[in-house]
DNA sequence: ATTCACCTTTTGGGATCCCAAATAAGGCAA
DNA sequence: TTGCCTTATTTGGGATCCCAAAAGGTGAAT
C-alpha cells in the first residue's frame, strides 16, 4: 500500500494548476473548496447539492463525490439532518496545521538521516540549496522569482519527505494540504513588505536564514545525525508559525485569504468545471 | 473548521462496531475494507465497480462513493487507465503508520503540557490510569479485560489528542487510522503467548510498564514539562512498534490478520449490508 | 507468423429518476 | 394568540440509464 504515493506526491507543483485532468468531481472540489476559502461561500452557510448543481452547472453524482471529499477534508460538514454546513477554515487552523505539518516533516528528516541510503537524496538536496543561494544573490523579489524560491524551497522539502522510507510521513502530510500555503515546501510573504526596498531586504535574510537553515539540516543527514536533522527541522519549520503570527499580531483582522494572498499563489482563475450539455 | 472533529472522534469505540448508522456507502466501505484486509481480496486484484454491485449487492452510486474513500485511504488504487487495483496493507504499512501516529501523540502530550488550561483533563487521565491499574491487579487476562484495558488506554490517549489544543493533531491520527491496530489506543497482544500463565504473566508487566509511562506522562502534563511529556510519550509509542517488530523476527511470514487477531478485535460477523430490495 | 487496424465488449463517469426522511408551512384547537 | 398536529415541499441517498473511453479480441495484410 501507498508504495505509489511516493511518486504521485507532486511537490513543486503549484495550487489550482493540477493539470491532472481529473474526473469533473475534484475539480469541482477544487471550485467548491476555492469558494470556501476565499468567502465566495460565507461559512456556516448551508449548501445543498442541488442548489450546487445549478451553480456549478453540473450534475448530482459529482456534487455529491466532491461534497464527501470536502467533508473529508473538514470544510464542510454534514449535519444532525439534512444539508451540509460550511466550516471555512480560520488563520489558527492554518496555525495549527503548519505545526502539525512542521512536526511531520522534523519525523521525516530524522528519518532519513537515520536511513542507510540517505546518500541518493543529497544531490536533490544540495542542488535546491544552491539554487535557492543563486536566486537570493540574484537579489529580486519579483512574482518569477517567487516562484521559482517557492518550487525549490518544495523541491527540498518534499526530497525528504518522499524519500525518509516511511511513506506514510508524506501520504500524511498530503492530507492537510487542502489549502495553499499548507502545501509541502510553501512559504508566505507579505507583498506590501515586498513593495519597498527595506522590506526586500528583510525578505532575502529571512530567506537566507532558512537556506542556512536547509544547510544544517542537510549536513546532518549527511552525516546521519537524526537527532539534529530533527531539531534543526523543526526549528524551520516553527519560522513560518511565527512568521504568521507576526502578522496576526500586527493585523487583528488577519483572514486566510490575506494569508493566500501573501502565499503568491494566484487562485483565481481556475474555471474548468465543464458546461452541461 | 474541525472544532466539532473534537467531539467527533469517537475514543474507545471498538472496531467496526460503528453503529452509527452511517449511509450505506459507508458501510460497504468498511466491508471492502474488511474484506481486503482479511484476505478475501487478494493484493493486486482489478475490482470493478459493476463486480462490487454484484457481490455486495448494492446500486453502483454507493460503490463509487466507497472506492473514493478507500482510494484515498491507499488501500485501492485507481490505475492508469480503467479499474480499481487492490493494495493490501503490508506489515511494515502498519509499522510505519503506528510510527507516524506515535510521532502525532507525543506533539500531543508537549502541546498539552504546555498548554495553560491542561488541569482540566488531568481527572480523566489519572482515572484511566487508575482503570489499568486496578485491570492489572486483578490479574486475568481474559477477552473481556482486555476489552476494557484497550478501552482505557484508548480513553488515555485520547484524551491527549483531544485535549491538546491542536485539532489537527487529533484530526490526522484519525486519517490514518483505518486498520484496527491503528486506532488511538489499541493495544496488540499475542494470543498464543496469553494462552500460557508465564505469557499472562510476561503481558501483564508490560501493561504495568506501560501504565508507568502513562503516569510519567501524567505528571509531566501536570508539571508543564513539555518537553519530558513529549519523550516519554515517544517512548511508549515505540514499545509498540518494537513489540510487532518482535513479532516480525519471530515470524517471517507474520501477516496483517495475524496483527488483527493479535489486537482482539473481532471483525468478523458485520454483514450490515442491506439487500437492494 | 506477426503486426496493425477495426470492431466488440467492458467499464468508469455523468445525468436523471425515484424514494424516504426531514424540514418548513399551514391550519386547527385550546 | 399560542402551541401542536397534519400536510406540503425540500433534500439527500440509492438505483438506473446513457455515453464515451479503454481494453480486448478478431481478422486481414504483409
Amino acid at each position: 500500500m501507498l508504495k505509489i504515493l511516493r511518486t504521485l506526491i507532486d511537490f513543486g507543483i503549484p495550487f489550482g494548476v493540477n493539470t491532472a485532468m481529473d474526473s469533473i468531481d475534484t475539480e469541482l472540489a477544487a471550485s467548491i473548496r476555492r469558494d470556501i476559502i476565499l468567502g465566495a461561500i460565507k461559512n456556516e452557510d448551508r449548501v445543498s447539492e442541488a442548489q450546487l448543481c445549478e451553480t456549478y452547472k453540473v450534475s448530482r453524482t459529482p456534487v455529491r463525490l466532491a461534497l464527501r471529499l470536502l467533508e473529508r477534508e473538514g470544510i464542510v460538514r454534514r449535519g444532525e439532518g439534512r444539508g451540509y454546513h460550511v466550516q471555512s477554515p480560520t488563520v489558527t487552523d492554518v496555525l495549527q496545521a503548519v505545526l502539525v505539518r512542521g512536526h511531520l516533516e522534523s519525523l521525516a528528516a530524522r528519518l532519513i538521516a537515520q536511513s542507510p541510503d540517505r546518500m541518493a537524496v543529497l544531490p536533490n538536496l544540495e542542488m535546491a540549496i544552491d539554487e535557492i543561494d543563486r536566486l537570493i544573490d540574484a537579489g529580486k523579489m519579483d512574482d518569477a522569482s517567487l516562484r521559482l524560491l517557492q518550487q525549490q524551497n518544495a523541491m527540498f522539502h518534499g526530497t525528504i519527505l518522499s524519500g525518509c522510507g516511511n511513506d506514510f510521513v508524506g501520504f500524511t502530510c498530503k492530507q492537510i494540504s487542502h489549502l495553499p500555503m499548507l502545501e509541502v515546501g510553501a512559504m508566505v510573504f507579505d507583498k506590501r513588505v515586498l513593495s519597498t526596498p527595506d522590506g526586500t531586504e528583510r525578505s532575502l535574510f529571512r530567506l537566507k536564514l532558512g537556506n542556512s537553515q536547509h544547510k544544517v539540516i542537510f549536513e546532518a543527514i549527511e552525516k546521519g545525525d537524526g537527532v539534529r536533522a530533527e531539531g534543526m527541522m523543526r526549528e524551520h519549520s516553527n519560522t513560518m508559525v511565527e512568521y504568521i503570527e507576526v502578522f496576526e499580531k500586527r493585523d487583528e483582522k488577519l483572514t486566510v485569504t490575506d494569508l493566500i494572498s501573501y502565499s503568491g499563489i494566484d487562485m483565481s482563475p481556475i474555471e474548468t468545471v465543464r458546461k452541461k450539455t
